[in-house]
DNA sequence: AGCACGCCGACT
DNA sequence: GTCGGCGTGCTC
């Protein structure tokens, strides 16, 4: 008896084939059944769908209806669950479900054949059996603090979602911990999901969960999911949550598609971090996404931060309009002194002008030098300089393919476009006037890292430091950025170095901000972070609060220093609130303050926006095609809806792309939904028509980071 | 997106 | 005479 059944496919969102197609078959299947199935001249990977969540695609013609190629035999079907949550994203985030739940599945379940796949899973199969909950040992999991055990306390007796405000070093980690611990212990099947935002950060993650876990529910209790990993090991990972052999999933955003069976936990580490909403294809954002899940499969969500995003912090404001997530907040630290670093701001206006190191920054970093501790200092800006200049004739190194300047790298003598990678060598003289007295303007972490060397120059090593390092030795000063940790393994080596103590001062960029801890690093400074505060992206501000309370909480982990540890501030503006509130370590208040500004002038999250963009080889086809959409669009029901005009993007070119983008905003989030919805077709209309001749691509942007 | 077919320049 | 450039068009 042959049946139809809808089959979801990976075709990109635009083209003019849906991505949900009807095949046929011979028995039944059910939802979420993983096929392979003809399509044009090629076989590929597809993923039965309901017909009714799948919105039938029009009328196909019967003859042309082909037959399903295999059903990959040993694979579960994908649950209800998780088929909502992609019907959502694809519906949330305007693209096909076919696209986002094909890409939601590791890629080598597209790749492999049903052969391979049938040794793949073989060879997975045989597991050792969890020796169960009564073997756990509690000496593993060291006593919660009064605040930590509250917070533990209030996840488990209430819903949720939970917004674990806690400042850094208040033992969040351990609060996950041991909530996914008494989840195992109480749940035999459950699954908990947690996920960080960088991928450097998942092996240390992975360490300490596997060191608490994998001694009582063996090794592969605990698995890993980022885009770090080779194919082969993703998709041992991912099966082994499919079949629900592993119980924690640990990962970065994609780890939101993970299918887990007995899901019950999902936690969000650094939930306010950028990196959590995908750049590409769907731009989803994981962490909305995961308090989605969490409602969908009864799970508990609890986003973690120090510095939360003002969404999440605005939804835990108890209140009418707030009080969607419980906050649980833990101010103190734990382990180490309880104090939080001094916050000390230099007032720019009173040093030498043009001076990178202010006088008194310099002195604190040689004195600690001095005591043997160790100095980080921050710049967000990698390269020597950010442009080459000509002073004679005007000459600047602007990259020909890109709105933007060559970045100057002294190490290689190359001029590099951070944007679309062209290099060349620094050329001797102007290439414009011939003057060979080009200048570096402004500077980068490879300079500072030079500039410093040559300030300590003098300075001599305690011989407190270490044995293999005796007194004497001059300074060390590292660098760490995306330049010095470009190959695998580097990152770590370089970390490594700072622990054994073989650094006395670490430049960097926010990379070094991030999680890692450093205990014996007892000055932070920020040399220039004056310009978030005039940006004009309303976010900047929430940005730079959260990466100078990040990174001032890099200094005095070690609780014999803690009560000394420093963050420096160099600053034009030493009376901006915001720094006034960083003093203060005084999160709240400027989340408060920040609120008020973005209601009154009815920015997000009181407001809903997306963003579509739109690439071409002129700017004018760019905006054009924008503008063409925008008027098409008022026919319908705009209702609530504020169309804004489209601009070219603040990198206006890159790569010889011309690029534009239009705001589309609205005080309902549902009216804003089904104004894309319904836009969707008038777009694609749009492209197809004389307005879309010479697009390259377009997009839509939901809930977009940076405008 | 793949992967075809399809019609015009420099090679064995 | 073929190999191969990427322009248009189709895939249940």
């Amino acid at each position: 008896m042959k049946q139809w059944v809808c089959v979801l496919v990976q075709t990109p969102a635009h083209a003019a084939l849906g991505s949900v197609l009807s095949y046929q078959s011979d028995r039944p299947l059910a939802p979420g059944t993983l096929v392979r199935v003809p399509l044009g001249k090629r076989e590929t990977l597809g993923v039965v769908w309901d017909a009714d969540a799948a919105q039938a695609t029009g009328e196909v013609d019967p003859g042309k209806i082909k037959s399903i190629a295999g059903v990959l035999e040993g694979i579960a079907p994908l649950n209800t669950a998780w088929q909502s949550l992609l019907t959502f994203a694809a519906q949330y985030y305007q693209r096909s479900v076919g696209e986002v739940t094909l890409a939601a599945l590791p890629p080598q379940l597209r790749e492999l054949s049903p052969v391979q796949m049938q040794r793949r899973l073989a060879r997975s199969k045989p597991k050792p059996t969890p020796t169960g909950p009564d073997t756990l040992q509690g000496a593993n999991a060291p006593c919660l603090t009064p605040e930590q055990n509250s917070a533990v306390e209030q996840i488990q007796t209430n819903p949720g979602p939970f917004l674990l405000f806690g400042a850094t070093g208040s033992g969040k980690t351990e609060v996950y911990l041991h909530c996914v611990q008494t989840l195992l212990e109480r749940d035999p099947n459950a699954q908990a999901l947690v996920m960080v935002p960088e991928i450097n950060l998942t092996p240390q993650l992975e360490a300490r969960f596997r060191q608490r876990f994998a001694p009582t529910y063996g090794d592969d209790a605990v698995v890993s999911l980022h885009s770090g990993m080779t194919n082969p090991q993703r998709l041992k990972s991912w099966l082994a949550s499919h079949t629900g052999a592993t119980r924690i999933v640990l990962g970065t955003r994609m780890a939101i598609f993970a299918s887990m069976p007995t899901l019950r936990l999902i936690v969000v580490d650094e939930e306010h971090d950028p990196s959590y909403k995908s750049g590409e294809g769907a731009r989803y954002s994981a962490r909305d996404l995961a308090v989605y899940r969490g409602r969908l499969e009864g799970a508990k969500v609890v986003l973690g931060s120090a510095t939360p995003s003002l969404e999440s912090w605005h939804h835990s404001r108890p209140g009418a309009d707030g009080g969607r997530y419980l906050r649980l907040h833990m101010p103190s630290r734990v382990g180490q002194a309880d104090t939080l670093p001094l916050v000390r701001r230099v007032d720019m206006n009173h040093q030498p002008r043009n001076a990178v190191f202010s006088i008194p920054l310099l002195e604190a970093i040689k004195a600690r030098i001095a005591r043997g501790e160790q100095c980080m200092v921050f710049l967000n800006r990698r390269g020597y300089a950010p442009v080459l200049h000509c002073a004679d004739c005007g000459w600047k190194s602007e990259c020909p393919h890109c709105s933007a300047y060559r970045v100057f790298h002294k190490i290689d003598r190359t001029l590099r476009c951070h944007h679309c990678g062209f290099t060349e060598r620094v050329p001797r003289a102007c290439p414009s006037c011939g003057n060979p007295d080009i200048a570096p303007l402004g500077r980068g972490t490879e300079r500072l890292e030079e500039h410093l060397t040559e300030l300590l120059a003098d300075v001599r090593r305690p011989d407190s430091v270490s044995p293999e390092f005796p007194a004497g030795v001059p300074v060390r000063v590292a660098r760490i950025d995306a330049d010095t940790t470009r190959l695998r393994g580097e990152l770590e080596s370089q970390l490594a170095a700072v622990h054994a103590g073989d650094v006395d001062v670490l430049v960097g960029t926010q990379m070094i901000a991030k999680g890692h801890d450093f205990r014996r690093i007892s000055l932070v400074a920020a040399i220039n972070p004056d310009g978030a505060l005039f940006s004009s992206d309303f976010r900047a501000p929430e940005r730079l609060f959260g990466l100078l309370m990040q990174a001032s909480g890099r200094a005095g982990r070690d609780a014999a220093l803690g009560t000394s540890a420093e963050m420096w501030v160099q600053t034009f503006q030493p009376a901006h609130p915001l720094y006034a509130a960083l003093k203060r370590h005084d999160y709240p208040a400027f989340a408060e303050q920040q609120l008020k500004e973005r209601s009154q002038a009815g920015l997000p999250p009181f407001s809903a926006q997306a963003l579509v963009r739109a690439e071409a080889r002129t700017q004018d086809i760019a905006q054009g095609f924008l503008r063409a959409a925008s008027e098409a669009a008022k026919s319908s029901d705009i209702a609530q809806i504020t169309l804004y005009p489209a601009v070219p993007m603040t990198i206006q070119r890159i790569a010889n792309i011309e690029r534009a983008q239009m705001l589309v905003e609205s005080p309902s989030r549902a009216a804003l939904q089904r104004f894309l919805t319904g836009w969707q077709t008038v777009l694609q209309t749009t492209r197809q028509s004389p307005a879309g001749k010479g697009l390259v691509r377009w997009a839509i942007d939901v809930d977009p980071l940076a405008i």
